[in-house]
DNA sequence: CAATTATTTAGCAAGTTTGCTAAATATAAT
DNA sequence: ATTATATTTAGCAAACTTGCTAAATAATTG
């Protein structure tokens, strides 16, 4: 079959948006706070609404909220509203997979990535 | 066996310093040339001087030269001075084990982290 | 020793992130 | 409808990051 133009652009795009996950979600593990909101996530139920997520920490609620938007950006949290409440869990797949994924790249030596 | 302030100390230190370890792992992968300096070590030979390194990007010296210092001071790559070029290499234990350790926390849902 | 090569440090400007307070939105209860 | 509750948005100041150029250090060669 024919590689198309098309194909080709989306396929460096693919890459590029690649990417543009991984900055994603390398940015949003970069602060502490939010690295401890997985945790929390994780270890207290799977499933918290804002406030309840918000009220462990010192912080302003609206500093929270941004932190909560961060990771649902970076697809590491997944967010359901329920009535006025917003209910957060794990993504668990963006963690162990796209993350988990890149870490593997330093066990095996195999294959190096697209752009080396 | 009694446990004095100091132990209590330490201890509270340790917690503390493994949180900045993993700030600083987590700050220094945080940026994309520096992710990609790690994956260049790992796939083009494991030992490369500052200058191989930064001879694949295309800002400038000095620039690389501090990313690299970032890496170090995660303590994600070793450096060894070799008259005057600096050879750096993997310091896999940091990725493969404290952050993989780090990850581990998303899989198995046994016992939470210290601060929860 | 003077010149060259490898690499880092200093210092600055531009951009980004974080945290705050105040105000807005949106659903639920009275 | 008014009030209360849950949560977000706006906008600002302080702090941090990044990239640059110019200058410094440090080992090597002529």
């Amino acid at each position: 079959m024919a590689t198309s133009p098309a194909d080709a652009e989306s396929r460096q795009s693919r890459a590029e948006r690649e990417l543009e996950r991984l900055d994603r979600i390398f940015a949003a593990l970069a602060h502490r706070q939010r690295r401890q909101i997985l945790l929390i996530i994780q270890f207290r139920g799977g499933r918290l609404t804002a406030s309840q997520i918000a009220g462990r920490f010192s912080c302003t609620w609206p500093t929270t909220s941004r932190h909560l938007r961060v990771l649902e950006h970076a697809e590491l949290v997944k967010v359901e509203a329920r009535g006025r409440e917003r209910i957060y869990s794990l993504a668990r797949e963006a963690m162990t997979g796209t993350l988990a994924d890149w870490l593997g790249w330093f066990d095996k030596g195999d294959k190096a990535p697209d752009g080396l």
